[in-house]
DNA sequence: ACTTTGATGGCCT
DNA sequence: GGCCATCAAAGTT
């Protein structure tokens, strides 16, 4: 049994602790997906990373700024992303979902991408392989069909850098990339800054 | 109305 | 490691 079951408490954590403990559940669009097994944070205003950065509000940014664990949806080079908002109603904050491992649905996922391998170690392929687009923002992530719920396990967790923010200042350094340490399913393969157990 | 930007992916060497 | 197609959103005039 996982240490902590999805609930609309479990949204409220903090994002740093929510992210870590994003790993191992199971999303779903319609009853197919997989495990998270990479996530990044994003904490606006202060992240200069984040579409929110500065407390920039604008029509996409618009549902950060609302309650926590609902979908967001972005495009960015033409590919579909998908967070998790978290932190507190106002604080507009995302955890960016960036790799799953294939549980449910394979059949379709192969068809979506058009190929058997790289169904959805990156944040563009997933949201490709389960069908999430802008239309699913602002989904709630507990009841509707966009759904997380308990997955696995998880031993160990891997933390390292965000991927593709080189042009945010010191905030590229910012520790805020988790993943499970090992999972073959990781968008990009980097050494950990460091690792640890979820107790 | 026009220009710039970018939380990517796929393919190349 | 690098190159670049790509396009919605945001910024600028």
């Amino acid at each position: 049994m996982h240490p902590r079951e999805v609930n609309e408490a479990f949204f409220r954590l903090p994002t740093l602790d929510l992210a870590q403990r994003l790993l191992g559940k199971e999303l779903t669009l319609n009853g197919v997906g997989g495990y998270i097994v990479e996530v990044e944070a994003y904490i606006g205003p202060h992240d200069r990373a984040a579409h929110s950065y500065g407390g920039r509000r604008t029509p996409r940014t618009e549902v950060m700024f609302g309650p926590p664990g609902r979908a967001y949806v972005y495009v960015i080079h033409g590919h579909h992303c998908l967070n998790v908002v978290s932190g507190e109603e106002g604080a507009p904050e995302a955890i960016l979902v960036r790799a799953l491992e294939p549980t449910r649905g394979i059949k379709q996922m192969i068809e979506r991408r058009g190929r058997t391998d790289h169904l959805t170690d990156g944040p563009g392929k997933l949201c490709q392989a389960l069908g999430i687009t802008r239309q699913h923002n602002g989904w709630d992530l507990l009841t509707s069909p966009l759904r997380i719920s308990d997955g696995m396990t998880v031993e160990t967790v891997a933390v390292g850098t965000r991927i593709g923010i080189d042009y945010a200042g010191e905030a590229r350094d910012y520790p805020w990339r988790f993943w499970i340490d090992g999972n073959p399913h990781v968008s990009r393969p980097r050494r950990a800054l460091r690792t640890f157990r979820l107790g």
